[in-house]
Order: C-alpha cells, then sequence, then structure tokens
DNA sequence: GTCTATATTGCGATAGAC
DNA sequence: GTCTATCGCAATATAGAC
C-alpha cells in the first residue's frame, strides 16, 4: 500500500529541513525529494511552513512521549538518570535528524518554538531537577550540588556528543565510532561526579 | 574615527548570521543593518559567501586563539582543565555569536568547515585527550576513563548550556541567571568524575 | 487530490556613472 | 570606493483544468 503524500512530503523533507535548515530548503526540493508535485505541499500544509510545523511536530512527539516515560519511572534517583541517559541516546540514534531540527529551531527560533517547544519541555523536563534534588535529600548526592544546574549538564552531555560527532568523526577518524562507549563515561563520569562520598 | 566598510558589514552581519543562518539572512539586510550599500558586499567581499566567511573567521580566530594557550599551559591535569573551562565560558560570554555560528557550520556545512575548521580544531583540540591521559598516568584520574570520551563529555558540558540558554531561560526564567554558579558545577561534577578515589 | 501554468515577490550579482 | 539601476533567476503561492 502507497504512503499517502502527506506522509511522504513528511518523511522526506525531514532530512532536508534538517541538514539546510527552513530557509535553506526549497518547497521545489522538498517536494522533488518526495516525488510529489510542488503544489501539494500549500494544498496539505498551507505552505512550506506549515510542512515545517508537521516535520517538528512528528518528530518532536517521539522525544517528549519517551521522555513522559523516563518521569514516571519509580526508580531511585541513579536508576532514573540512568534511564535518562539510555533514552536521550536511543532516540538520537533512532531518529537522528531530531536533534538537528532542533538546533535550528534554537538557532532560528520559528513560531513553532514559543508556541509548542516551550511549553512541551516546561511540562516534561522538571523532573529531571526534581531527580536529583531527590538524590540529595536521601543522601546519595552531595550537597553542594546545585539541582537545575546540574541537570543542565547532564543534558549537555548527553545530546551535545550527537550534535559535534560530525566534526568530531572527521577530527578523530577512527577513534569515535562506539556511542556505547561515550553514553557509559558519561553515565561513569556524571554519577560519580554528584555522589556523596 | 570611522570605522571602515568592511568593518562595518562584518559587524552588522555577525548576528544576523548568527541568528538567521547564512540562508536566513539576505544581502539586502545585511547591508542595510550595517549602513551600507548592498552593492559593497560584492565589492569587498566578492559576494554574499566571502562576507559569511570573513565573519565566520574573525570569530574563530578569537577563540583559537585562547585555546592555543590552554594548550600551552603547563599545570597539572585538574588546573589545566579548570583554564579550559574557564577559558571557554568566557569566550562565549564575550563573543555570544561564536556558537551559533559554528552551530550553523554544523547543520548546514559550507566550504569553510572542512577547509578552515576541521583543520584548526585538529591542530588544536588535541591537547584536552592529552590532558585527560596524563591525569590516568599521574594516577589522578580513574584507569576507567576514556581520555577522548571523557573529553568529549566536558566540552559538551562546557558549550551546550549557552546553546539552550535562551530555551532554558524560557522554561526556567529566574533560575538560570548565573553563569558562574554553572560553571562552578561543571567543574565540581567533572573533575569529581574523573578523579581516582 | 493532483496537475500545469503562471503571478508575484525577493534574491544575489553587476554594469556603469560619479 | 560608493552609488543607482537593473538583469536574470529562483523563491513561494495560487488559479484553474482535470
Amino acid at each position: 500500500m502507497d504512503k499517502d503524500t502527506r506522509e511522504k512530503l513528511i518523511e522526506a523533507a525531514t532530512p532536508l529541513f534538517a541538514w539546510k535548515g527552513f530557509a535553506g530548503a526549497s518547497i521545489r526540493e522538498l517536494a522533488k525529494a518526495a516525488d510529489v508535485n510542488s503544489a501539494l505541499i500549500s494544498y496539505h500544509f498551507g505552505g512550506k511552513e506549515g510542512l515545517y510545523a508537521a516535520v517538528l511536530h512528528t518528530h518532536l512527539t517521539h522525544l517528549l512521549s519517551a521522555l513522559e516515560q523516563v518521569s514516571r519511572s519509580t526508580a531511585d534517583p541513579e536508576e532514573r538518570i540512568r534511564l535518562f541517559i539510555k533514552t536521550v541516546s536511543d532516540i538520537h540514534k533512532e531518529k537522528p535528524f531530531l536533534l538537528r531540527l532542533l538546533q535550528g529551531e534554537l538557532i532560528n527560533p520559528s513560531v513553532y518554538f514559543e508556541k509548542v517547544l516551550v511549553t512541551s519541555f516546561k511540562k516534561l523536563i522538571t523532573f529531571l531537577p526534581a531527580t536529583v534534588a531527590e538524590g540529595k535529600d536521601l543522601g546519595k548526592f552531595a550537597p553542594d550540588i546545585h539541582p537545575l544546574y546540574a541537570s543542565v549538564a547532564l543534558v549537555s552531555m548527553v545530546n551535545f556528543y550527537f550534535i559535534i560527532r560530525p566534526l568530531a568523526e572527521q577530527i578523530f577518524p577512527q577513534d569515535l565510532n562506539r556511542d556505547e562507549e561515550y553514553i557509559k563515561q558519561v553515565a561513569r563520569i556524571y554519577l560519580k561526579g554528584v555522589k556523596e562520598e
């Protein structure tokens, strides 16, 4: 059974928007990549912006539902942090375009940024500082750990690696092919770094 | 004394390229922001791409010379890492557009990416894994620390914070105004995280 | 729902006067 | 070195046939 036009467009537009940004991808090449007439972008999505929003929405949904699962975990703080690290890195491996799309939004925020992105993350990311605070309360993490900043540090390690990998691969060609090893190092360094001794 | 046209264009183009990307900024708005005739972009830089390369070059130079200083430090591994953290965060505070420009290059690499960026970083960033390895040799860092991946983790924490700050500020409006505190947390977590116990 | 054809706008670049 | 005027082109969007 054939994919319908909407689906084909979203799928084909994803890598183009991810690699070239919103402004850099033209409706002509978007349509061509989807093997679809360019007029259909306006018909189905009301224009290029609508297609872009649909692409963003599709990919964001995956991330948000995964984060929601993590936030509902009842494991202890250390285990929940391990689960967070694993979940996020799995998402990036599975959907390598998501992070580039989000990056594009951070550089050049569209209306989607304020309307959807900020509110979505607001609801879901607060569990991370809460987890760190819980670790402190339980006496497992050191008292001088700042829940919010420590969370940002963790989010940084888990995400930035996937951002700079294309650059890193050119700088260290043979050495950086093991995502698993990086993830292990992150968990190792971070959990030891926040722990009460 | 007046700034000359080249200077005015580079200065005015920096935030525009940083916020809108190469494709998103038009030569008309670039010229207008610099209060200069748009034909002068072609005259002085050979076109929009030339201006973009000049902007990138100007900002990259600062970063590279700062990194070079760090790499020449003779302090012990822990101190050199502290110096690296401080240096990079100072650069981002001083030149808030640099990271956005580099981000744009990562998303949509121009010719500049391969020709200049990769080779520049190649020469300068190897001192970081070397520093971590030195810490291991001295018995100060734990043996299961992987110099390269541990370096990527550090680079991530130091840079990504400045990337997501616009988003984080909207999610946690009042809590994220102290860069110093974040930097302190990073040094605290990282150095404790890699240390031999 | 999909196509062709086209309207309209804005783009980057340059010729030529000063 | 800077200006005006404009060329040629590619952009998005849409009207109207099927």
